[in-house]
DNA sequence: GCATTTCTTTGACATTTGCCAATCGATGTG
DNA sequence: CACATCGATTGGCAAATGTCAAAGAAATGC
């Protein structure tokens, strides 16, 4: 109650200053405070998501280049990051673009499923707070411990939390020591029940990962150096949701895949918008994989990988 | 072109100001113009909508009061205006208010109608601009000559153009003198397009009218004095989208009713979500029929009014 | 091809806003 | 009950922003 009581005098002033158009010293003289109080609040009321300032993203979607990777790979909409920039800019500009549009997509009473990476980890951290109502934010893949400030279960509540929705959490390791422990944590009623919610996603969210020494499964220990290089005999091409794929977007038949809990590539496939973030040059190969399975309906890229994928095709 | 290229430099400040946060003069150093007129593109991105800033509504509803009405009359939710404030200023708050709620509520690819009144004019005046996509705006009353600034027509077209949607208008008259004529010009396949079409809306927008000597029917000319007298003693109650509706909602039988051409009240009925705005005291009554009559899910009145309601029941 | 109009840009100034250190006030603690 | 602690509030100042008149550029008309 408090809380809702010192709320309430953000709201009216964020609603006097923003809505009615008054300035700072208006609203403290109509509201009995200082002013200084007033500019507070006001910061309050941005950061806390009582007022949202969005920037429209289309413009980055009416350039040449996203109309061309649209057409070849037959995906709704494509954000092309800098592309007047140099490689490095480019690269620091996907995350905001990317939680820029997340918001723009995510409505009212949604499901979302949220995968985990880098990228992900990125857009979480610069995403601003939003005020929707009835959303619910699904973790799409297991735990594992993390370099970075969020584990996959932090980062998904930590989106949820900025969109004002509740989290599902996954209570499951990403990867297992054996297939028969894997498959007997997935018939649990908890976790089976989360892997099924992943169907009724209205969107996700994720990036592809690699599949390199220095990429993000193996600095997260789900994959030791020598597993990596014996699934790269075996055609590995991508990960998506901690599961290899192959260059044809298959999940690859391997013991790997088989100790990973984590949702379904078919059911992923089945969630009507799948946003997918590449913000990394070294990805165009992980890349092409997602694009061939399907898990990618609406994609946010530099141009950089934009053109690659154009070039190379 | 030239006007996209122009955009594209307001869009690029509006990014780097608002969603990267740099100042103005940094933003005018990157860009190589003047921070005046840095200033300028902000205000034209917020102005045009590429910019938007929105100020949360929930706080309207999280009173008591908006619960009570909530409950009694089975709404989705309900809006309430400045429980803390005199009268007058409670109804001036009304139109930002609903404004602020309808944006909310229009998602992209939707299709809303909108019927008119002197609330929904004042309404479109001052909505903001939205950068939506795929919106289309319906017309969902005849046309008539209007005191204001605006006609129904230039009503639909104004919210639509701040929505950056697309406006379908009616072009027929709102009354025509005969029950025949109307009865030939809904045939006519253009106006009966129209008509059929507001079936499909995803969202209404509108108020009720009174039955009054300065009501609005009235004042625009579509109703006499002496043919008012008359359908009061019919049982007239009040007007949903320039039809006279009784106290249980029905379309009353008359005259007046037959010589309209407007949206048929079964299909406001089945739009899923009806946005019914009220500002003056004076519509209890006409509030009450279209409670009664199905026109609502959503409201936004006055406290004033909320009371009334919930007093009299 | 020149004059006129209209739109854009800019420098300079006035106003508004953000921020910090100081103060106030409530709550808990020895 | 005095004292400490922590968060909320405020006055004042530096910084950032809005605005306007004037200059410049582009479009339009004669």
């Amino acid at each position: 109650m408090a809380k809702a009581q010192a709320d309430r005098i953000v709201h009216k002033a964020a609603w006097l200053y923003y809505t009615h158009g008054l300035r700072q010293d208006e609203v403290a003289q109509r509201l009995n405070i200082s002013r200084a109080s007033v500019a507070l609040y006001l910061r309050r009321a941005r950061e806390s998501g009582i007022v949202t300032i969005a920037t429209a993203t289309y413009l980055f979607r009416g350039e040449q280049l996203s109309r061309e990777v649209e057409d070849r790979f037959g995906l709704e909409a494509v954000w092309i990051a800098g592309e007047d920039l140099a490689a490095d800019d480019e690269e620091a500009e996907i995350p905001p673009l990317a939680a820029s549009v997340f918001l723009e997509m995510v409505g009212r009473g949604q499901r979302v499923g949220i995968a985990w990476g880098r990228t992900v980890y990125a857009i979480a951290d610069v995403m601003s707070f939003a005020d929707l109502e009835g959303v619910t934010v699904v973790q799409l893949c297991g735990n594992l411990g993390a370099p970075y400030s969020y584990r996959p279960d932090q980062c998904t509540m930590e989106i949820a939390r900025r969109l004002n929705a509740r989290g599902l959490n996954f209570y499951a390791p990403l990867v297992l020591s054996t297939p028969d422990l894997a498959d007997a944590l997935r018939d649990e009623p908890v976790i089976h029940e989360q892997l099924d919610s992943v169907s009724g996603c209205d969107l996700s969210l994720y990036s592809v990962g690699t599949l390199d020494e220095d990429s993000h499964v193996v600095k997260c220990g789900a994959l030791t150096t020598s597993e990596l290089a014996q699934l790269k005999t075996q055609g590995a091409a991508g990960v998506i949701a901690g599961q290899v794929i192959d260059r044809n977007g298959l999940l690859l038949d391997c013991d790997y895949n088989r100790r990973v809990i984590s949702a379904d590539l078919e059911s992923l496939k089945a969630i009507p918008r799948r946003l997918l973030v590449v913000q990394e040059e070294s990805k165009l190969e992980p890349l092409r994989a997602a694009l061939a399975g399907g898990f990618c309906s609406h994609l946010v890229a530099t141009a950089t990988i934009a053109r690659d994928l154009l070039a190379g095709d």
